[in-house]
DNA sequence: CAATCATGCTCCATCGGTTGAGCAAATGTT
DNA sequence: AACATTTGCTCAACCGATGGAGCATGATTG
């Protein structure tokens, strides 16, 4: 009433422009508890997000709610710790506050929500990480590590006068980026007949201490390159880097995902920055609409070599 | 009724558990939009938060999510990318939605907030940035700032024997946190009996390239040590001084505020790293509880040399 | 055995905003 | 003037959860 609806509603303007003027003297505000339960619309769009600690989520948050708010709806965040109960959980709570669209960012099992969803008759959509019964929006992971890889590679080839194979660190097997991140490594050094063995690829977690963990026995005693699968993961490569004396002068390295500090850090060539305002573009442009559940729309990346 | 107030309602522990057991089968979720509505208690506790582009903020949504799940809140973040008017419009909504608490963190007028929150009975909350008008819970920016300049003060000492002054780079002069810190950067050289002229001072704002923007006519010509007043600015620092060539080496800085990859840039002697947890701990001691209203509540910070 | 009390359940008003129905007055039509 | 139509406003049901009032029972007491 007091938004608009009241042309609609054969009120007169005098009457309407009064009631509006009393309204914002008085500081009156709709109460959406009231206005939802009775419309069977919240206007709220929900988002779980695994993390708040890097670039990558940071810019997604943002956008997310800029967006929301450019199309009249209101954003709720919730970050859930890359834990698969907690994203059910808090998916559920999300659900109880009648959201009319919830967007799993990085779920480990985004169709288990979708499932959710889908029992309460609530949209639901995939961002980063893709699922089979909702639609999603991811990066394009596979053209974009190749990039990748091949700039690690041709570095190695000009600084070190090395030829790989790289090794790859972070992520984790069983998640959909990994793997199609690790396709396109692959795919890139295949290109070239290089082999690399399966102990070069060391994908245990994202967090900085499982990279780390994993690096700890290495010292290198020749030319080494990497591909890290994340910034979070970065932060524990450099640590172990950082650690190798002269040795890292015969390191290098690359990262998919970009902090702003990274062209810094010695021995890094580059990084993948995901295009994050054209993959939520993506995304609002899915909201509200019918299914159509085709492929994943995949987003391409830009790769800044340093 | 679903939660567990049937005992208080004279209401058959067997029936009850039927009733539960239907809901559950049936995924029945309680409607918070009504419940809210009928209760006046909506459990939302609301945050504004400037941005999520650095690990300050990013840490502290994390906790106050964590937090708020732990004491039976639904948190909502909502990110005003430092609009003032921005702020505003996002508590309004806020209360629309009939936020039990709302706490601004980093508000550039916080009290503004408090008393929109006065008009609606909702309770109010500072973090980071105080208001005068309600509860503020802060990092103790004087004495960290102090002990942040005496030991980029001391490294200049010890590396480029030389004494000072130092230049203090990003932040607004207009907000307390930049006051505080500067008072603390002022307290540090009066100890050593160093004059700091008015030109040595650059608080234009927040953002990279304010900073880089001016620092962009000054090369050195001699040893410079910078106190540089976040990590936002930080990067605007770093990508000048990494222009710089060899009159790099003539400089030192350190910056209020932590970042893993810090410790990696060459020419930082140190980070100070807020409590974020203890800041959220003192933050949830006080909601809920009458307003007291007495000195800002001041967190000491951690002071990490490199 | 009647009166009192405790137990277990049902009913319904309520929260505030929305919207269809309905009524009265104004305007238009023949 | 008699009737139809439009305009402008008022009323009340409704959304779903909550919790007090109230009504049947069954248990307890003098």
């Amino acid at each position: 009433m007091i938004n608009g609806s009241w042309k609609k509603r054969r009120i007169s303007e005098k009457l309407a422009q009064r009631i509006l003027k009393v309204a914002e003297e008085q500081g009156y505000a709709v109460n959406m508890q009231a206005s939802a339960l009775r419309k069977d619309r919240s206007n709220i769009v929900g988002m779980i997000m695994p993390k708040y600690d890097n670039r990558f989520f940071g810019a997604i948050a943002e956008q997310f709610e800029a967006l929301a708010r450019a199309n009249n709806m209101f954003p709720v965040i919730t970050c859930t710790q890359r834990d698969p109960d907690l994203e059910v959980e808090a998916a559920r709570e999300l659900l109880s506050y009648q959201v009319d669209c919830l967007i799993s960012t990085g779920a480990t099992d985004p169709d288990r929500i979708t499932a959710l969803c889908a029992a309460n008759g609530v949209q639901s959509l995939n961002l980063d990480l893709p699922g089979h019964d909702a639609p999603s929006v991811i990066s394009d992971n596979g053209n974009a590590a190749h990039a990748l890889t091949n700039l690690i590679l041709d570095r190695c080839k000009a600084e070190l006068s090395w030829e790989g194979p790289l090794r790859f660190v972070g992520g984790r097997l069983s998640d959909n980026n990994t793997a199609a991140r690790l396709d396109g490594f692959f795919r890139a050094h295949n290109e070239r007949g290089i082999e690399v063995p399966d102990n070069h690829v060391m994908a245990a977690g994202y967090s900085a201490n499982s990279a780390a963990g994993r690096l700890a026995d290495l010292h290198p005693d020749g030319p080494m390159g990497i591909f890290v699968n994340s910034t979070i993961s970065l932060e524990g490569v450099v640590r172990w880097h950082s650690g190798l004396g002269d040795a890292a002068a015969q390191v290098r390295y690359g990262c998919f995902d970009w902090d702003p500090f990274g062209s810094y850090l010695p021995g890094n060539v580059g990084m993948v920055e995901q295009d994050v305002p054209a993959m939520l573009e993506a995304l609002f442009g899915l909201i509200g609409k019918k299914p159509k559940q085709a492929d994943p729309i995949r987003i391409p990346c830009h790769l800044r070599p340093f």
